[in-house]
DNA sequence: TCCCCTGAAAGATATAGACATAAGGTGGAA
DNA sequence: TTCCACCTTATGTCTATATCTTTCAGGGGA
């Protein structure tokens, strides 16, 4: 076959890379550039995309492409299940439900979740165990208002994250990343000291406009995100 | 014209979350499905694309195409110039450059950036304000060895971040987020508590298999990183 | 001078057809 | 029975061409 369109990518990144094309220029058509690589313009056309997808270039119609002044620098995380990332790890995975009650939402957790004033919710406190040792808290809050099931569901086996991406796939999230000092209860269930600093996670998640869930996932001391670009 | 991909996509999307199309199940082929969309192959076949690239489905030659088990949940994080974010947040910037010096690169430093024994690192300590108060504290190191200009450059008025991407932009990074407690300097710095849990990021960068930099970024008590999917 | 309309440029996307590639499945050989 | 060669099939990609959409730039009118 002729050039493909990842060769014609990786011709025009090397270009970039090594200073032929230098950052805030302009670069040819896909025309022209389809002519000098002897493809066809839809395959000039896909390597481009990429590029201005990957935040290399900059597209714009009739303005054409320019090479980005300073890259957009952007990684992908993947948002595991607590479940598979100490499976991945090696290590064996042990879950206990540590606390499971319906209550009405208190009120911080009302404004979370956009919540009315008389609705329930579910609060379950989970502890996740990577070779027998403490490796996340979860503190989950389900709103019944809108998965009335979760009051019945029986979640001493299986975490309620499982059971959540199965019963409503196809959520949207908001995530958060900080740290906080570990109080009296944290540090007793992740085996550290109080006022330790942890790093904890935060996810709100909705369903067609509707509050599902918010959850704070501590991780034990120590714990990393890692990410490559 | 007729039906775009992007009707495809949401039309293939909407059946999905619907559950018209059960997680695990096989969705039809791209011929047959083009023929039911009374569109291209191609048309289809970039829809399926992303929506692969999304990872709502899986895709596999001959064995065909079907719906995730679970969802991949990804999202994707921009990686800051801490001077735009702090632009963006709506505040006023303010860098300081707090220390720097050319000097051997210390034992623990030598295995992070994988250098050797005689090589010499640039070491930066630099404050970042937001609105006068303390943003971001800058910890950083440059091989020598690879970028010797740092040397000689002033970092008085424009932080290294800056510098290095305007001067090695297109690097290979790893990224690590993790939770520390403060200790004196950092609380001197930040305006904390010592002892104080802080959000912070650790970056190395490469450049053709060359070790670039390597910076701890340590923000100010209480920052989060946030983001959608 | 300012504003709106229009033409043209460049990317965005659709189409039909062809060939490439990976991999599941099957039948025959060992 | 086991395993390998081969056929088939679904996705992956390229070509050539056409149309659509956005947006810049210039001209004309108020």
């Amino acid at each position: 076959m002729s050039i493909t369109y990842r060769e014609v990518k990786a011709d025009i990144l090397r270009q970039i890379t090594q200073g032929e094309l230098a950052p805030g220029s302009a670069m040819p058509n896909e025309v022209d550039l389809a002519a000098s690589y002897g493809c066809a313009r839809a395959t000039v056309n896909r390597a481009m995309r990429e590029l201005a997808d990957d935040g290399i270039i900059e597209r714009r119609r009739k303005a054409g492409t320019r090479v980005r002044q300073n890259p957009i620098r952007q990684v992908r995380l993947n948002i595991p299940i607590v479940g598979q990332e100490i499976a991945e790890l090696g290590a064996s995975y042990r879950y206990t439900l540590v606390h499971s009650q319906a209550e009405p939402a208190p009120d911080w957790l009302r404004a979370r979740m956009a919540l009315d004033r008389d609705d329930r919710v579910m609060h379950l406190i989970c502890m996740h165990y990577a070779d027998g040792a403490p490796y996340q808290h979860e503190d989950r809050w389900i709103n019944l208002g809108a998965l009335p099931e979760a009051e019945d569901h029986d979640f001493t086996d299986t975490g309620p994250n499982e059971w959540l991406v199965s019963t409503v796939p196809f959520t949207d999230a908001q995530i958060s990343f900080h740290a906080v000092a570990a109080d009296t209860s944290l540090a007793g269930y992740l085996g550290c000291a109080e006022g330790d600093p942890l790093f904890q996670t935060e996810r709100t998640t909705w369903l067609e406009g509707r509050t599902i869930t918010f959850v704070q996932l501590t991780y034990r001391r120590g714990h990393r995100v890692t990410m490559q670009y």
